[in-house]
DNA sequence: GCACTAGTTATTTTT
DNA sequence: TAACTAGTGC
């Protein structure tokens, strides 16, 4: 029964029988930590710990299947089904849901995707008349991020005099005020974007203390893996959870931290210790992965790193190939070496394509990759970039989906109320904001109210709004009783977006509805897969999966074995016999934006070392001279990170150069005779200086809308004049009596005996009520 | 209000 | 290069 202890050395043994207390697994790379999790988890399952009471957070959801998988074939299918696995975000969505009323969301919540959190900050930015020159939605998102990463909200924000100066000194003063407005309007739209499904689920365990006990006596033990790249909201969530008791098993390596532009703190695993005195430490050091050479080579690498704890990574395995190093002379050429290279490895060793991997800084560097493979006729696939859930089809589709389970849901209503073109445009739809943040309602209700309100918009255009209003309804109706595949079909045909795409005639067209029908296809899956299983298939456990889903864990193995293609932050956690680093480049890896401090350069650097250690037998890196980046030819040097490898473990295929500069080789005289004029003749940007001519103050709210805005009654239409005693009935809650009224105006609040939900304080604003007696 | 075009800008990594 | 935006003409 313990025959599987057998199979691990000292130090994972160890690691594996420690059951209870706080303890921390450092685990250098090809160590067997993925082995040592799953071992753990089936031992305390054999000690007795039930099934329910242990919580293990991966990085990715691929990687919680496999483990639970792992675990199913030594405890068995039925047992492990009870885990609690998965991401921090799809754990705490699932725990958000059923908690979501104490936080005033609805259980069907959408989850924002980035695009999504950058439109409506887009939006607020125009709402608010601020230049986007100077408040660029990216850059405002990703500050804001930041804030709630570091469980900054937006009362602390303006509590925080610091923060508050740093932005006005970058000349943004308002990026509180569009703080305070994004929270609010995700909050109204029912919607959580990715860093509140986190920074909700501290809020739940902060406000809530009997939801924080429920908590703590589910998740007895409680194993964190990737700790190096945990943010300190996520550390908080764990910190919180494990409190009680202290079974905490942390998972990680310090020399693999690649996510502080994600708010990862490498300090949460170099402080560990000082959180809990109690701590046992175990350290993997054996790497049973790679090839001596590799695993020497890295370290050599990595020792250049001055923040990182101690440890030795070895192994007995044999020297290997040294390291291949190779210079091109552009972007191209290295596609091609890396194909060439690939196809005669596969001959020469018997190698399947699924043996290779590619890895490369930025998604940008695939192309070259893919064109080089595909003349080869080598079957591959890539990872990442833009995932087939993000294509505008797609999520147009999806975006049907999701108002249909959540009307409030504004961004996705703003894709589609016009989509396909029925007329409804930019200033109706700027129209029915105003009127919808005026009001503190979501558009879909202004729309049921339309009649009601003067927005100055004409009776064609009126009628065309009730029309998308009724589709919508009568979907939501007709949603009740089917099921997620059905409801999306009927989604397809009643829009007629088929149609709509087909009329393009482009071949892009083509594969659009492919997409679309690949899509029907997936949700069908779905439905099936999780019948087998025996959970839920409802569109909203879809759409949660969709939204948290990453490009591994759409899972379709059915094609042939094929090269894969990845950044190598997506490579984490994998390993492959022959792997390919390409883009050795000054500027390009490092990259440009991280060469600024030295904490920047060592992530760069812990970067390369977790792109070296992913290799099994052989590792090649690649160069090019000149490249072409943002469709520009450019030179290129190499990387320091060449530099930076002992000697002893590279060998040079090109033979290295002092120099490499793409000028050497070719005559500059030849093009002597070409015009100068003509050759670097650039069109007059006429435009663009007239526009800096003009004064800059432009009103971007026309001023028709102002007047409406103006117009628009001041009390709250939708008050529905409740008084104490009154019947009322709730979408969600059902009926109830009203107790007690406090408040006035916007904060009015009403609190109301449920049925089955109990005693809830409504704020009256955000509230449907229907006055039943 | 809409469709088309020309111009502009961005490429670091992701749940 | 590609994706998005602002401007123009119907």
């Amino acid at each position: 029964m313990n025959n599987y202890l057998d199979s691990l050395n000292e130090a994972q043994k160890q690691a594996v029988l420690q059951k209870d207390g706080p303890m921390i697994i450092i685990a250098g790379a090809g160590s067997g930590k993925t082995r040592v999790l799953t071992y753990r988890i089936a031992h305390l399952m054999e000690q007795g710990v039930d099934a329910f009471n242990i919580l293990s957070l991966t990085f990715t959801n691929k990687a919680a299947r496999e483990m639970k998988d792992r675990i199913a074939s030594v405890v068995g299918v039925s047992e492990a089904k009870n885990l609690w696995m998965g991401t921090f975000h799809s754990v705490f969505a699932r725990i958000l849901r059923s908690e979501a009323d104490k936080l005033g969301f609805p259980s069907n919540f959408t989850i924002y995707d980035t695009q999504d959190s950058v439109r409506l900050i887009s939006s607020i930015i125009k709402e608010m008349n601020l230049d986007k020159e100077r408040y660029k939605p990216k850059q405002i998102l990703n500050r804001i991020s930041s804030f709630k990463n570091s469980l900054i909200t937006v009362r602390a924000y303006f509590n925080n005099s610091e923060l508050q100066e740093a932005d006005l000194h970058a000349s943004r003063p308002k990026v509180g005020d569009i703080y305070k407005e994004y929270v609010d309007r995700c909050f109204k739209a029912g919607a959580m974007d990715f860093d509140d499904l986190l920074l909700r689920t501290n809020e739940l365990l902060a406000r809530f203390p009997e939801s924080l006990a429920k908590y703590q006596n589910r998740f007895r033990y409680i194993m964190v893996d990737e700790y190096q790249d945990t943010n300190h909201s996520q550390y908080l969530i764990v910190k919180a959870l494990a409190d009680r008791f202290q079974n905490i098993c942390v998972v990680g390596d310090d020399s693999q931290s690649i996510y502080s532009f994600r708010g990862a703190n490498i300090q949460n695993i170099l402080s560990f210790q000082k959180d809990y005195p109690e701590v046992k430490t175990f350290k993997l050091e054996q790497n049973y992965r790679s090839t001596s050479n590799i695993v020497n080579a890295a370290n050599s690498v990595i020792a250049k790193n001055k923040t990182k704890l101690d440890k030795e990574v070895w192994t007995s395995n044999d020297a290997g190939e040294c390291i291949q190093v190779m210079r091109t002379i552009s972007d191209g050429e290295e596609g091609r070496f890396v194909a060439q290279s690939i196809w005669d490895n596969k001959m020469n060793l018997q190698l399947k394509n699924d043996q290779f991997a590619v890895l490369y800084r930025t998604n940008s560097q695939s192309r070259a990759i893919e064109d080089a493979l595909r003349k080869k006729g080598i079957e591959y696939k890539i990872y990442g970039g833009i995932s087939f859930y993000q294509r505008k089809e797609i999520k147009d589709i999806l975006s049907y989906l999701r108002i249909l389970i959540n009307p409030n849901d504004e961004e996705a209503l703003k894709r589609i109320i016009n989509y396909p073109a029925r007329g409804i445009g930019a200033t109706t739809i700027d129209k029915l904001t105003i009127a919808a943040n005026h009001y503190k309602k979501s558009i879909f209700d202004i729309l049921k109210y339309i009649d009601k309100i003067d927005l100055k918009i004409n009776s064609g255009t009126k009628n065309k709004l009730h029309n998308f209003l009724n589709m919508m309804l009568s979907l939501q109706i007709e949603s009740q009783k089917k099921n997620a595949f059905e409801i999306a079909e009927i989604v397809v045909k009643q829009t007629q977006l088929i149609k709509d795409i087909e009329k393009e005639g482009t071949p892009e067209a083509v594969s659009k509805v492919e997409n679309i029908q690949e899509l029907l296809n997936g949700i069908k899956d779905f439905i099936t897969d999780k019948i087998e299983q025996g959970e839920d298939t409802s569109l909203t456990s879809f759409l949660e999966d969709v939204a948290l889903a990453t490009d591994f864990d759409s899972k379709k193995n059915d094609d042939k074995p094929s090269i894969s293609l990845m950044t190598i932050h997506q490579s984490k956690g994998l390993e492959y016999s022959h792997v390919y680093v390409v883009g050795l480049e000054e500027n390009l890896f490092p990259s440009a934006m991280s060469m600024n401090t030295r904490s920047e350069l060592e992530e760069e650097r812990r970067l390369f070392y977790v792109a070296l250690t992913r290799a099994e037998k052989v590792a090649y890196l690649t160069y090019a001279q000149t490249r072409y980046r943002w469709g520009k030819l450019i030179d290129a040097e190499p990387s320091r990170f060449l530099e930076e490898i002992d000697d002893n473990f590279l060998h040079y295929i090109t033979p290295k150069t002092i120099e490499p500069s793409v000028n050497r080789f070719v005559d500059k005289s030849l093009f002597d005779d070409i015009p100068k004029g003509i050759r670097f003749q650039k069109p007059i940007k006429r435009k663009k200086i007239e526009r800096e001519l003009e004064n800059k103050t432009e009103i971007i709210v026309p001023k028709n809308l102002k007047k409406i805005s103006q117009t628009l009654s001041k009390g709250n239409l939708f008050d529905n004049n409740i008084i104490i005693g009154n019947i009322i009935e709730h979408d969600r809650f059902g009926r109830g009596e009203v107790i007690s009224m406090e408040g006035n105006g916007p904060d009015k609040k009403a609190m109301i005996q449920f049925g089955t939900a109990g005693k809830k304080n409504l704020l009256l604003r955000f509230v449907n009520l229907k006055i039943i007696g």
